[in-house]
DNA sequence: TTGAAAGCGCTAACAC
DNA sequence: GTGTTAGCGCTTTCAA
């Protein structure tokens, strides 16, 4: 009893409208994608028509014909990270605004996945955005010649990409902890395979240089809430007094940890996390943190990538948004270029002064 | 330097397969999706040669041909809930297991975009998961004639649906509040456009009755963190010191507002939640909460859908996983009835003795 | 077991 | 402007 017409056990084609209408199917489907090349009365006439018996355009149909499919795909290493959430969240919001179907893909940190899935992709959407992947440089730059692709968190040579600017977060994060005395900060690390583990390292050392702070590292964590135990026993073990955890699942494992452990946050152990994910603020104590605008960078790439596919779409029929993308969220930087979204710190409670006796990191 | 062979500009068709090993595209075809129905030696060659040409197929065009497009569409009525994000894990775990494609749809709470989204899916998909549906049953059943449905946390009559039986885990709630000596319970009430709202509430004024508690009900709040400010003052405001919440996204809020009011938890007040999503176990006091297998519910969901869809699948081609869906998750429960998933409550440090003094609920 | 031919629903030249 | 004619890449009768 809603906008479903008359229905017959068939599904309605431009063939049963250009019966219904009296004109040539061309002519109906011209009305429906290139509406102005089309007399507007029976332009009218066949939109009217199409709307009465319930028609929906057959998208593989469509797909087959004109090579494009409005879809594109979207991977992520791992679905079960909080923090592609924020990333998925906003390629949603932007695809479904501009009438577009997202394919969302679970990549499990497999680089042979990844391939496979942007193989079969080819033909089922236009473009696809890659997060963290796990590919290599020339893997991905080799891709993009055949798919349009964005990566967020990569910067392979001539792939538009858009990254959060981490690095400068730490800068802010190791000049909070030098405020509060801290004059050592050891870096909890993430993945190997993490690009932007890597990145976040390099700027550690590069701005503890400038300040005169001392920064250590330990071993790898994989990013996950229950890493963040082992990881809190190696900080204690390691005699630090600050922290800053590659993200936050591992930092928020490790409060837990060191309450358990009776090693009291702020007081004994500063935390600084990554990324500022659900849960970030309402963890015990609310865990100090860079602030990444990780549903912008979804929301960006998405429009990077329907800039490249060319933004303009006429509405041809239902979907509730339609029309180009809008929003005034696309930083200046060229297409095909990389874009980069400011982070910043936000202090909460599981930083403080630095304790009156520093123990000496390893 | 991987999987792809000999690169031309075009893609790989049957066509090129069969001119390379002299045989009909039509036994190309057979050979790679009906592969007992040729003769195994050509059969071996023709799947060599595929390889080799490094051949993906075109699945619009096998959609189009075959009407099966191989992909489920999963409707959200809100990405941003935490809560889907458990879902669309196993959805998307369970989809990718047996070499399915996931359409990821957030009908962000309108049922408009809910018939849009179904509509459209209809050729894009070959059946689709809903979550939380804002479509009353009818429309629901409507759509499962035309589309083989799978609805989670409804009960149309006639579609199969995955129920998570929160009712058993307010009752389980309900005990433990009175074991620790409370008498008078509030229910924190969610939306009221909520299928699982009104069947919580139910469940609670019977087993209240039943163990000879008091309930009340507070007015409707929406499923946000952000809600739980409110929330709390309005259980402050009614001088309860039991609460259960809708949702653990309203009770996490509460958490924080109790505690900005100086309200101690569980001293003075004891909040259940409901759901045990992400960060539940890590807020401030950990919260005690209604462990629903949210996950699972993805996975059984997409189960019983590619069931009905035909569950037998030939690995034609490329794709991480193939074969049916696997997994002994399926509890029994007819192929087209309901599964009703058993919640267990997870008691943590939000909950506690009732106060020696307590004031009276309005 | 295999090939030839038709056609899925739509778009895109090309004529009129 | 609109109709006619070919396909897109694949599956699927129907014969051979």
């Amino acid at each position: 009893m809603s906008s479903a017409g008359t229905d017959l056990g068939r599904r309605v084609t431009i063939r049963d409208i250009a019966d219904a209408t009296g004109v040539a199917p061309s002519t109906v489907s011209r009305a429906l994608s290139l509406p102005d090349r089309v007399n507007h009365v029976t332009q009218q006439r066949i939109q009217q028509a199409a709307r009465e018996l319930g028609y929906v355009a057959n998208s593989q149909a469509r797909a087959l014909t004109s090579g494009r499919t409005r879809a594109v795909a979207v991977l992520v290493s791992d679905i079960t990270n909080p923090f592609y959430f924020d990333v998925i969240r906003g390629t949603q919001h932007q695809l479904s605004a501009a009438g577009w179907t997202q394919l969302l893909v679970d990549t499990e940190e497999s680089a042979d996945a990844e391939l496979a899935a942007l193989g079969a992709i080819a033909t089922k959407a236009d473009g696809a955005v890659l997060t963290a992947s796990r590919l290599s440089d020339a893997q991905i730059a080799r891709f993009a010649e055949r798919t349009p692709l964005v990566v967020v968190n990569r910067r392979p040579a001539g792939v538009p990409s858009v990254l959060i600017d981490t690095p400068g977060g730490v800068e802010q994060a190791v000049q909070h902890l030098v405020s509060l005395g801290h004059r050592d900060v050891l870096y909890v690390a993430g993945p190997d395979s993490s690009w932007s583990n890597e990145r976040r390292w390099r700027a550690l050392v590069r701005v503890a240089k400038r300040l005169g702070v001392r920064v250590a590292r330990i071993s790898p964590h994989a990013p996950f809430v229950d890493s963040g135990a082992a990881a809190a026993d190696a900080a204690v073990n390691a005699g630090a007094t600050a922290c800053i955890a590659f993200n936050d699942l591992i930092a928020i494992g490790m409060l837990t940890r060191l309450r358990e452990r009776g090693v009291r946050v702020p007081e004994d152990m500063s935390v600084v996390g990554c990324d500022d994910i659900f849960g970030a603020d309402f963890c015990n104590p609310p865990l100090t943190t860079m602030t990444s605008p990780i549903e912008r960078a979804g929301r960006v790439a998405i429009r990077m990538l329907l800039a490249r596919l060319g933004a303009a779409h006429s509405g041809a029929g239902q979907g509730p948004g339609s029309g180009p993308a809008s929003g005034d969220d696309l930083p200046d930087g060229h297409a095909a270029g990389a874009v980069a979204l400011p982070t910043h710190l936000t202090v909460r409670e599981s930083t403080g002064p630095a304790p009156a006796s520093p123990r000496r990191p390893t």
